[in-house]
RNA sequence: UGCCUGAUAGUAUAAUGGUAGUACGACUGUUUUUGGUGCAGUUUGUCUUGGUUCGAAUCCAGGUCGGGCAACCA
């Protein structure tokens, strides 16, 4: 336990409750409905439950809370789980809330035992005009009277499939007049004849989320059951139906959602955006899934460090995506192999180079003393960026142009010597003359230069193929956007490019981490194989030199 | 017009009646064979009006602004 840290408000709590000996140990639960995809949203929640489990002892359960049977599935189960393992978490137990099934039919019987339950034959419209406005109390109707036998044949038949959907709802009978309008008779249960992807077809009538939620968390002794914001006013039934059944007391407590800017987090939003084709994917790169930043090369660390960085409280809020592109840089430079790719070539040739070829040795990450070095193949003809050349170049250029020099990473100090175009005016080649004994490690030259290149060999050169992201969104505050959120959709959001590496990648693992020297961090793409190479960019590389030209 | 919540630099988050601090961002400088990294520094804040108090971001009262609540979703 460090002390160093303060506790946010939740950490407080439980460890007064610890203090205090309320609780010996505590357990937290993250209940995902396996309706969708995991998000960068989720990450917060996970961990935060495994983390405040692991911080003050106890542990977490792993639960799905798959009450409505027509929008969950196996599939998102199993992403679900594969999620979380990736992430580094292990849970205590798997639990469903489907696995509850019986235990929560019961507590409806009982409940209608205590004359606090009822079967209402009202319409979905009826019950919503009866349930009065904010302002307004609402109505009873005649249902509300029906005696307990009669209520509990009712009941029975329902789990029988003797109704069609929509014609009978099981009620808890609390308060029509109740200013929260959660408390206002609320359905507890409901008819749906369809297929559960656990439970099959042995039920045709569901609990709801408010007759579920809380059951499940005291059927497990949670402690402390966390969930965020729009809960609060279901905190009063989650209470209620607890008192009732006079069972084990989890309390619940919440925190705010996390914002991210330029993207959504939620889980409707995404499943729309799959669905209509603006990504490819659930874990298409650009999306802020789990799945979709595990393929575009985000470590679980970095998404860690990201949650524990925005921290825990009840305010709405909004973090710059700037922050995870930080923590993911931070993980990253610690870890990738660099290596050098041009993505949009042109010609350097050293007309003094007479040695054919050679190999060079370059580090794979000047941040780790033990990282070693890889063979780089050198020769008279390189492929080096566009944009490290300029015609006339601008004061503060450190780059190559008309009589200036650089070094070419690990390799030699060079001198522009001249320059040819195209037919439309185009630069296609430099010609330079290196400084023989300028070499990298080796260098007795005295020159000093300020500008070191990336470079290629141009007859060792790889082609790979580049997916380079941008933001897909391009407003700040989607979610808060007036009008559709898709029409915020950024176009531009993949650019695919055609670019030129060094050999090394050919023989490097799947998942190692790469950083392009000077572009950005990359990590090959599941469509990627040894014949035709795919990288995603992560983040690029923080960009000093955009900035000081945009000035 | 009801109920529930919340309000501290640009964005987050601490300070639990006693020096408003930290991180990211932005800006300087410095180091550097990545205009990367590292290092040093600068910048900007308690929603408002009263009250209690020797002392208020913190307690009290009123106001303002934000978010949520009327799914057989979770």
């Amino acid at each position: 336990m460090s002390e160093e840290k303060s506790l946010n408000f939740i950490e407080e709590i439980i460890s007064q409750d610890l203090a205090s000996g309320k609780y010996a140990q505590i357990l937290t639960r993250f209940p995902p409905e396996p309706n969708g995809y995991l998000h960068i949203g989720h990450a917060k929640s996970i961990c935060l439950n495994f983390g405040l489990s692991l911080h003050f002892g106890g542990g977490t359960n792993l639960r799905f809370d798959d009450t409505n049977p027509t929008t969950e599935e196996t599939e998102y189960v199993e992403s679900i789980k594969a999620d979380l393992k990736w992430l580094g978490f292990n849970w205590v137990k798997e639990c469903y809330a489907s696995d509850y099934f019986d235990t929560l039919y019961g507590f409806a019987v009982q409940l209608i035992e205590k004359g606090l339950a009822y079967v209402d034959d009202s319409s979905p419209e009826e019950i919503a005009l009866q349930k009065g406005t904010p302002t307004a109390a609402g109505t009873g109707n005649e249902y509300r009277n029906r005696s307990i036998a009669e209520n509990l044949e009712l009941f029975s038949n329902m789990k029988l499939g003797k109704y069609e959907d929509g014609t009978k709802v099981l009620r808890a009978k609390i308060d029509l007049a109740n200013p929260n309008m959660l408390l206002r008779d609320p359905i507890i249960y409901r008819i749906k004849k369809a297929h559960h992807h656990r439970t099959g077809d042995k039920w045709c009538i569901y609990p709801m989320y408010d007759f579920a939620h809380g059951q499940s968390d005291s059927i497990e002794n949670i402690t402390h059951s966390i969930c965020t914001l729009e809960f609060i006013p279901h905190r009063a039934l989650y209470d209620w139906c607890i008192d009732q059944l006079g069972i084990f007391p989890s309390k619940q407590y919440e925190f705010s959602r996390l914002n991210i800017t330029y993207t959504i987090l939620s889980k409707r939003k995404l499943l729309q955006l799959v669905q209509e084709h603006h990504v490819d994917s659930w874990d298409d790169p650009r999306m802020p899934t789990i799945s979709g930043m595990r393929r575009r090369g985000y470590t679980p660390e970095s998404i860690r460090d990201f949650c524990d960085r925005i921290g825990i409280a009840k305010r709405e809020n909004i973090i710059d995506f700037s922050l995870l592109e930080f923590c993911v840089r931070e993980h990253l430079n610690k870890i990738a192999q660099r290596r050098m790719v041009v993505t949009d070539p042109i010609k350097l040739v050293i007309t003094n180079y007479e040695k054919g070829e050679e190999i060079l040795n370059s580090e794979n990450n000047p941040e780790d003393a033990q990282g070693g070095v890889r063979a780089v193949p050198f020769s008279k003809e390189l492929w080096i960026e566009r944009g490290d050349f300029m015609e006339e170049p601008t004061k503060k250029y450190f780059r190559l142009g008309p009589g200036l020099m650089v070094r070419l990473k690990s390799a030699y100090i060079v001198k522009c010597e001249s320059f040819e175009k195209d037919a439309a005016g185009v630069v296609q080649t430099v010609y330079v003359t290196y400084v023989p004994e300028s070499k990298s490690g080796a260098d007795t030259s005295g020159i000093h230069v300020k500008g070191t290149l990336h470079w290629v060999s141009a007859q060792h050169a790889v082609p790979v193929v580049l997916n380079e992201y941008d933001r897909l969104f391009k407003v700040e505050d989607v979610a808060g956007a007036e009008g559709d959120f898709k029409d915020y959709i950024n176009e531009q959001s993949l650019t695919k490019t055609h670019a030129w590496a060094e050999p090394a990648l050919l023989a490097d693992p799947l998942d190692a981490r790469f950083q392009f020297i000077r572009k950005g961090y990359f990590y090959q793409d599941t469509t990627s194989t040894q014949e035709a190479l795919v990288f995603n960019r992560t983040v690029t590389l923080k960009d000093a030199w955009a900035k000081e030209q945009k000035k």
